[in-house]
DNA sequence: ATTAATTGATAAATAATATTTACCAGGATC
DNA sequence: GATCCTGGTAAATATTATTTATCAATTAAT
């Protein structure tokens, strides 16, 4: 019954499952090819049959994280009503995630944004997706003035991703830990006082 | 006259200047050992006798182009009165370096904050001063109800970093021009009307 | 003034990593 | 039963980083 390729073959994920596992402790510099098929039980040339080199494979472990979060995103908008209500939404979700996945913080605050190949894959389009629903979330809000007028759009987003990368970054380098919901409501509050009308 | 040591040999000169002309262009991953010996003009084997490493010269530089920035907030520093005019003064002459200066931004952006070992570095040890410096002046405004209480200093840093990192992000990847003065007004009221008591 | 140390530099060897290639075994296919 | 994918290996090769041995020109010391 199973499609075309639902299930990807073991030593596919045991590579990536290897990838995550290594991200957790130990930035992409430090990790090598070798370190990869040795953690995963495979040997360095499958590694390269399933992907192009370590970025490539890093940007995959990206996309997956990222999906299962936009997922979530889109799920935690359902229901709410209002600009403010469903960024307030957005900030909490996205503080919780990096909280809680060091390896999806590490990889997008720390280690894909120095390469030009990451602006092409697949992980960064779902980035984009996911910025598109912040602008229209914030222009929509400016247009029923919840959000006051003057500022634009770009500038109220990188306000609030800024600031909430910001606040995770020490998670991701460290390992510090971060409090969700306080992050949450004082950034949340610092920013909505700075965009209200 | 010159005492100890006031000149750097021509070779490490050239060598340093070699790494900040080639990334104006490119990241660092892409950048060789080999790429900077040939565009220094010496050999090779010269870049371990006055560097560890790639990384090492790369924080050498970074460590240079903080050593100005720093005095020129200072010097900004002097002579003004009040939190909140600091604090507009540090984001104006912030975005500015990031605008006119590719490189630093590439560096601090995007390049260093990956590794361990930049964290043991002399530039960490300029930026943590830098830091400090903002704290002080966040706490001073909060102490004289310029700045409203119960956000802690380390948010507001956060937000105001954050969102002029974010604002220069695109600066250094992608060698977008930044508006500086445009900028500065538009994250200083949005900041400052967030801070406000 | 002559010798010894230090300094700035090179060239070549070595080590570490990444990447490609050739090959193999076990199904599915026909 | 021959053929052809598929998932996988092992070994060769290429690239990049790093170390070592050496040297000429100063500088310092006798």
């Amino acid at each position: 019954m199973k499609g075309k390729r639902v299930v990807s073959p073991p030593g596919r994920t045991k590579i990536i499952n290897a990838m995550r596992e290594l991200l957790e402790e130990r930035n992409l510099n430090s990790i090598t090819i070798s370190d990869i098929a040795v953690t995963a039980g495979v040997t360095e040339g499958l590694i390269y049959k399933y992907f192009k080199d370590k970025r490539d494979l890093l940007h995959y472990v990206l996309k997956e994280h990222y999906e299962v979060f936009l997922l979530q995103i889109k799920r935690d908008l359902k229901g709410l009503e209002g600009a403010l209500n469903k960024l307030r939404k957005i900030i909490w979700s996205s503080i919780e995630r990096y909280a809680n996945h060091r390896v999806f913080a590490r990889i997008i605050l720390l280690e894909v944004r120095n390469s030009d190949e990451y602006f092409k894959s697949e992980a960064y389009e779902l980035v984009r997706e996911f910025n598109r629903i912040i602008i229209d979330i914030i222009e929509q809000g400016i247009e029923n003035s919840e959000i006051r007028q003057g500022l634009s759009s770009s500038y109220i987003r990188n306000a609030i991703f800024g600031t909430i990368e910001h606040s995770c970054m020490n998670r991701a380098i460290f390992n510090e830990k971060v409090l969700t919901d306080e992050t949450a409501k004082n950034i949340t509050e610092l920013i909505f006082n700075g965009i209200k009308p």
